[in-house]
RNA sequence: GCGCCACUAGCUCAGCUGGAUAGAGCGGCGGCCUCCGAAGCCGUAGGCCACAGGUUCGAAUCCUGUGUGGCGCGCCA
């Protein structure tokens, strides 16, 4: 459509009607917020007026001339102060529905590997503990974030900096050291349940570090078990396991260790060195970001002749730039937005384009208990868990997986920008309203629809064409509206994805949940499938209208196929059916949660 | 003090690359199951879009300022 409107408006400029200077102006082409108004408005005349030096509906009336009588264009109206809304023939929607079918649930997306190669690094929380719930913000955003890049072409690597090196890890050495020596925890170290139970596991198993001299070796065990997990242990599943369990997929993990194993920070280093960018000051070496646009100058060796994370930080943003990407986005949390500016002082100081960095800053998760700010402290050993809220939804909705699900909703509902308050006590108690059983609820509807056709009825779409004869049966508006928002995904998708903003995906999906189904539930007597009352007539199948029957449950393959591509494309389960809990189950169910819970403590 | 992010219905949030009468879920009120899944649907009440200026034919949307809240400003990671 939006193609049909600059096409006219060339046409308008090379005969003169409109100067050219107008093709320059940016306009929108959208569904009207009212249905009534038409099928697809645009502002072109609005916003084109200035350029055009024309009022409006004069542009306006131009341009509805040349759409009239254009292919798929069956009325075009000039409304209030000069949009302009367009009807489309019944063949516009025939054909968007045709494209849905072909596509299935690639719908929307675009060839593989036609677009930018990505490096996209998220997670990367310290290796010293379980992941918590508040890690599961950056966790589920940047694995959705990678779903919708590749969807749209580019090619991801999702990576994991796993932080194996400085002193958060030789003090997680240390404790489990203590630990198993009997001695308390050195400070500033960790001394949660979970310590305790790594210490208990590389006392038994891992005795060559424990014997190990140098305090790295058992450091670095510890690590792997963090990562890996402490096999059988609830506790220590490890950060794999849990990020598993969130459909949340890494290709590669790597090692803030072997960059200075492998000597790639002095060898950054040198390079700032040779480039006038690095200055010894109070016998500490310091990075003059400042030139390059950071608020001061950053250490990266202290006095004490140790490098600093953000040493590593140069050298691993200077590989990921050797690596030959054309972009490496970070997605960070707020508490790291300082970081931007030194990272990428540090690339432009090592003459790369520091437009390669893109920093995806999400905000944090405020953590509350009954309405007031609940602190977490790896000392304070009340750490909430990704695990534990999982498992807790779980067993609440009786299917593992449920609290992936409802943890990828609630998290992806959200704009990336905006601070989120997580209310510990409510989400347990509302686990089971969550909308994302809503989401799941209306793609199982669909699928159970066109189940029961081919079941009963023997009409599985899988064998049927959408011959303009059958498309010509859809004719109810309730029905071509929700082609239209079918229409709309591919744009919505690259829009989601070019602006790294999932949650439009959810918005959609919901949108397309809500119009499926209302129409059933208005339509009761007008069903699809033949109801009982129908089938107990003798003679009864030659009476019924087939044909309306077959292109309604084209439609409503097309809605699942697209409905099924928007949910993949969030992680979320697109379950074929659901298991119904009635209130007393889902009562029950709740009960039981809160029992053990109590037995627990 | 400086920087980043936010402020929209009672609550949680969409809408923000300017466009027509600002939307959804939850909660409130009132309806709808002998028939395609009621984890659903329909209706209804509820809004100085934080505030003040500015730009514009047009501002929730862009700019400036103010207020409030979150986060950051280590020779920590």
């Amino acid at each position: 459509m939006r193609r049909l409107i600059e096409g006219a408006l060339a046409d308008l400029a090379r005969d003169g009607a409109l100067p050219s200077a107008a093709l320059g102006a940016t306009f929108s082409v959208d569904r009207p917020k009212r249905a009534e108004l038409g099928d697809v408005a645009t502002n072109a005349p609005l916003a084109l007026q200035k350029l055009a030096q024309m009022p409006p509906r004069a542009v306006a009336e131009l341009l509805a001339e040349r759409l009239r009588g254009a292919e798929g264009v069956r009325e075009v109206a000039v409304a209030g102060a000069g949009f302009l809304n367009v009807r489309v023939t019944p063949a516009v929607f025939h054909a968007v529905l045709g494209d849905v079918l072909a596509a299935g649930v690639a719908y929307g997306r675009a060839p593989a590997a036609t677009g930018e190669r990505i490096l996209l690094e998220f997670v990367s929380a310290n290796p010293t503990g379980p992941l918590l719930i508040s890690h599961g913000r950056g966790a589920i955003l940047g694995d959705a974030v990678g779903t919708l890049l590749e969807a749209v072409g580019h090619r991801v690597t999702r990576e994991y900096y796993v932080n194996d090196f400085g002193n958060q890890v030789r003090l997680l050495g240390e404790s489990v050291r203590a630990m198993l020596e009997g001695r308390p925890a050195p400070a500033g170290g960790y001394g949660a349940d979970y310590v305790r139970e790594l210490a208990a596991w590389l006392g038994a198993n891992a005795k060559e570090a424990v014997a190990d001299p140098d305090p790295m070796a058992l450091a670095r065990a510890a690590v792997t078990r963090m990562l890996d997990g402490v096999p059988g242990s609830t506790v220590l599943p490890g950060i794999k396991t849990t990020l598993a369990s969130l459909g949340v997929r890494h290709d590669a993990w790597f090692s803030e260790e072997s960059l200075h194993r492998w000597g790639r920070v002095s060898a950054a280093l040198i390079e700032l060195s040779q480039r006038g960018y690095l200055e010894e000051r109070e016998g500490a070496l310091f990075f003059k970001s400042e030139s390059e646009g950071d608020d001061k100058d950053r250490v990266v060796r202290k006095s004490d002749g140790l490098y600093t994370y953000f040493a590593s930080d140069i050298a691993y943003h200077a590989d990921k730039i050797a690596r030959g990407y054309d972009r490496l986005i970070d997605v960070l949390g707020a508490d790291h937005h300082g970081y931007q500016a030194r990272v990428r002082g540090a690339l432009r100081a090592l003459g790369s384009k520091d437009e390669k960095l893109e920093v995806l800053l999400y905000q944090l998760v405020n953590l509350l208990r009954d309405g007031k700010p609940y602190k977490m402290g790896k000392r304070l050993g009340n750490l909430i868990t990704i695990e534990e809220v999982v498992d807790e939804i779980d067993e609440a909705a009786r299917r593992v997986g449920a609290g992936a699900d409802a943890l990828r909703y609630f998290y992806l509902s959200r704009r990336s920008d905006t601070t989120i308050d997580l209310d510990l006590e409510v989400a347990k108690k509302t686990s089971l309203d969550n909308p994302v059983f809503y989401l799941q609820y209306g793609y199982a509807r669909a699928c159970s629809m066109l189940a029961r056709a081919d079941e009963v009825f023997h009409v599985g779409t899988a064998a049927l064409r959408l011959t303009p004869a059958l498309a010509a049966r859809l004719d109810q508006d309730d029905e071509l509206a929700i082609v239209a928002t079918l229409g709309r995904f591919p744009a919505l998708l690259a829009e989601a994805a070019a602006l790294r903003e999932p949650h439009r995906i959810v918005f959609y999906a919901q949108e397309l949940s809500q119009a499926f189904q209302s129409y059933f539930t208005r339509r009761k007597d007008d069903p699809v499938l033949p109801q009982e009352k129908h089938t107990r007539e003798p003679g009864w199948e030659a009476r019924w209208d087939w044909d309306k029957t077959r292109a309604r449950l084209l439609w409503i393959e097309a809605i699942r196929s697209a409905y099924g591509a928007a949910l993949r494309l969030l992680g979320i389960t697109a379950l074929p059916r659901m298991v119904r809990l009635d209130d007393a189950g889902r009562d029950g169910a709740a009960k039981a949660t809160e029992d053990d819970e109590e037995a627990g403590t």
